[in-house]
DNA sequence: TATAAAATTTTACGCGCGTAAAATCTTGAA
DNA sequence: TTCAAGATTTTACGCGCGTAAAATTTTATA
């Protein structure tokens, strides 16, 4: 666009000559850009007729460096190469630009000392606000703590107790219950499938609330720990069934596994151990899961899987979030919000 | 770290109040944070004293404005959802970190008004430079070489012909034709599953390459064009390969996608279909591909598929970008490199 | 029409740092 | 020891914009 009428028109290098080619004076001109409302509506029209003539764009260096809180928001995930925390941070960086806030994303890829950085740097940006949703276990609670303290942060999907202004999450009961009952009444009763040490503080949460469901059932709860560290559950889930199925096989013919993305790879050793999986009647078990992983669609079998409410978790932490900035950084106390799930039944269970 | 001895030492607010602890001239320091070999080693230990003890950190806002080039560096991928992205851009950016930039992710998401609008809101970064994956025949190709003209820029992953100052990738004819020839010599020829309008020009490089290959070897080639639009390729894949089945069934044996997505939906579709996908004996027919896409590894069968050489791109992008940068962001013409596939053997085929 | 109150604009100043040019210090050879 | 060339540091200035306070205009009331 500049292009096409660099002939026409001078290049406007800042705000004074912005000012001036559009007849305002240029603190006017400023007031305008941080929220076009509060000038007057011929004033508004002035400017913003020489807006298309002209142009120009504010240097964002020279504004952020100024304004005591910038619009800028960053968004932390742990692990960007799980599709779950790519959709989620793009519904979040959606509505953080419909608040006008300036979102940028940053990902942990499942390092401690990433996830600190990323903190460290963030820092610097002066945001006004931050959408977190830590490691977990293996997150630095210290360095995380002295962040909250200094930069507004709310967390998600996560949550690290007593940490940031307010969490919002999934209801880890709400996905358990569901699963577990469905499975019970179309079925036998299953065990539960997971990492013996977790890095997600949601696999406690989801642990807990099987055996809750179990017991409240009436019925004899069945956990089964495989060993692995990481975020590469797939391939933690698969070496995990391959040992199970070595050492005599699952216990019952239900499996409830933590999270998809161990299914996946639980799906892909029973596939590759030729154990069919499915209600059907040729199948050795049923498998059912948690999260609705962007893939668990696409499994063989599809997956039967309790769906995260993606909309209302990232809605409400933006909404938050807004709220927090607005509120100056604090809000009087911590809040924890729970979205349920939603069970979405596919062919794997 | 700043709580911990914030009793003891007073907060530094600007280079001149650190300036002023360590006993040297702003400017000097200045210096020593835009290269620390610039200034005389015991100047140099005098600061770096100073460091420890008061944790002071320029303003990255103050010194972007002033300085004509920053550091930053925005990498731009076209749909963060496909793990082979997250993968590439993760290795990107850590290289890019090494070689002294500040980088930055984003996602078009598939969509060309946002890449559109990512490129623009790049320009006011004043990046040293950019590295962009397009999204391809979606792409406002006027829009993007119009931002190459003003910011230094290399593609990678997909080329635009004569756009940007260089462009790194794969050879898609080392990926068609290793695959081809494998899956010739070890039983029959593949037709070539893609999607009739696909949304990235490596799709047409592979189709050529799968043309070449089979009249090089005195094969009849056979594509078969799959409708769907977008960058849901599992669901294409998983669609086309439904219709396909019910309208008579794959024309021979063996199947080569065009990539590992659109051989996931393949591959789902048929499971759910009963069909038999490997080399045994019970098997309805092979299936290889290309990407050797993060998942692959997890399909039922695991899938036979070319690998990218993810590090020899992403080492060469970010090596070709500081050379651009240090050129003064252009080269004398523009060059196209291009790496080799690496045959990965699994179930599939 | 006059005038006080409210809304808007302008004046005036400073933010934190980069950088050219001037001043100073090192270094090494005579 | 001296002194010039080279290396380093300091001086001096400006970048582009935010913002409090002052000045002005607009609006509402009498």
């Amino acid at each position: 666009m500049t292009k096409v009428h660099a002939l026409k028109i001078p290049k406007i290098k800042n705000m004074q000559e912005f000012a001036d080619v559009s007849g305002i004076s240029r603190p006017t001109v400023s007031k305008y850009f941080n929220d076009p409302s509060s000038v007057r509506a011929s004033t508004r029209e002035k400017i913003e007729k020489a807006l298309e003539a002209y142009d120009y764009r504010p240097n964002i260096y020279a504004i952020n460096q100024n304004r005591a809180l910038t619009k800028n928001v960053g968004i932390v995930v742990p692990f960007l190469a799980d599709p779950f925390f790519v959709e989620i941070a793009r519904q979040i960086e959606q509505r953080c630009i419909d608040a006008g806030f300036r979102p940028t994303l940053f990902s942990s890829h499942g390092e401690p000392h990433l996830e600190v950085e990323i903190l460290d740097m963030l820092r610097s940006f002066k945001p006004a606000g931050v959408l977190l949703a830590p490691l977990g276990r293996a997150s630095n609670r210290e360095a995380i703590e002295r962040f909250c303290a200094d930069v507004p942060t709310v967390l998600f999907d996560s949550n690290l107790e007593g940490i940031g202004a307010a969490f919002v999450g999934s209801d880890n009961f709400s996905f358990i219950s569901q699963t577990v009952e469905y499975l019970c009444r179309t079925g036998e009763p299953p065990c539960f499938f997971e990492m013996a040490t977790p890095a997600n503080p949601n696999a406690n949460k989801r642990r807990t609330a099987y055996l809750d469901t179990m017991n409240r059932l009436g019925l004899e709860p069945l956990v089964l720990k495989i060993d692995g560290e990481g975020w590469a559950f797939e391939e933690i889930g698969r070496q995990g069934t391959f040992r199970i199925l070595d050492e005599g096989g699952f216990p019952t013919n239900t499996i409830l596994c933590s999270n998809d993305r161990l299914a996946i790879g639980l799906l892909s050793a029973c596939y590759e151990r030729g154990l069919r999986v499915g209600r059907g009647g040729g199948c050795a078990f049923r498998v059912a899961s948690n999260d609705d992983h962007p893939f668990s669609r696409f499994t063989c079998p599809s997956l039967t899987t309790a769906a995260h409410d993606y909309e209302a978790v990232s809605t409400r932490s933006v909404q938050i979030l807004s709220d927090l900035v607005r509120a100056g950084g604090h809000f009087p106390e911590r809040t924890e919000e729970l979205f349920p799930a939603r069970l979405v039944l596919r062919e794997s269970a």
